[in-house]
DNA sequence: ATCAGATTTGTAATAAGTACAATTTTAAAA
DNA sequence: TTTTAAAATTGTACTTATTACAAATCTGAT
């Protein structure tokens, strides 16, 4: 991936391009398997040393605040992040954990910009269930 | 509330109504306002003072694998719960932390059941913003 | 009344995330 | 080039939601 096209999406949402910043903003755009910023960090950390994990927290904070990446709370146990940002959905396999990305074909029917007086910025939908592979494994279980 | 309604619920779910059980169901009930497990825990203590905190968060476990309430993970601090369990949306104030009910129209037509050879269980919807009360207070920060 | 299984309890542990102060880097001004 | 202030990063210590687990209690059938 070339780091200007990194750097163009740091910058387009406002975010100063650091070193670590580049790094993170890279790796979630490389990996679009919903890292945690545990994964992140032990993936970034033999590449630059230095690296902190208060500092991978603080800027998938900002990242996110900043509306260049999304929070995925789809798991309860810990955060996840997603460089896609086009409007999709998450789906959780209740067995093996993985979230996979989901098509929505009116995913933007529903997602409304204001209700009520509402102002809303973000829209997340999450499904949970059984996933192809653990389906057969699942229904054993009972 | 009459307690056979809660029993009842219990029931239809394939739980076997203890004590405890129905005090949480019950205080679900009666409070449509996502409590975490420490608000139940908190104030159902009073009233049941051998109660313990292990018991609050099993059986929480226990009501949402069971189907019984729904598992809110809007709120990347805490899991809240529901007790509504038909098909409607969330939404947070970034600005004050509520969490609303919010219905939506055409909910069903995106809740898919399967898809692509994914099972699915459960769905959810949330929104992100500012309310009604603090759309205002939020714009002056910045 | 007894007994096994289910449920509850209390304590200790885990682990994600944050607070905060110290250090380092950056970039602009002198 | 040196100075300097703000921004960014780091490391440590802390907080806190949740879980593991073993002991105690309760329940309902025999």
């Amino acid at each position: 991936m070339k780091t200007s096209i990194i750097i163009d999406r740091l910058q387009d949402h406002g975010i100063k391009p650091s070193l670590q910043r580049i790094a993170i903003m890279e790796y979630l755009m490389g990996h679009y398997n919903h890292p945690t910023a545990d994964v992140i960090f032990n993936k970034l950390y033999p590449v630059i040393p230095t690296l902190s994990k208060t500092t991978v927290y603080n800027t998938l904070k900002l990242l996110a605040y900043k509306g260049a990446i999304s929070e995925i709370t789809i798991d309860e146990k810990n955060v996840r992040y997603d460089a896609e940002i086009s409007p999709h959905a998450h789906f959780r396999c209740k067995y093996c954990g993985n979230v996979f990305d989901f098509p929505v074909k009116n995913l933007s029917s529903v997602v409304a910009k204001e209700i009520d007086g509402f102002l809303i910025t973000d829209a997340q939908l999450y499904y949970k269930g059984y996933c192809k592979k653990c389906k057969t494994k699942a229904s054993q279980l009972y």
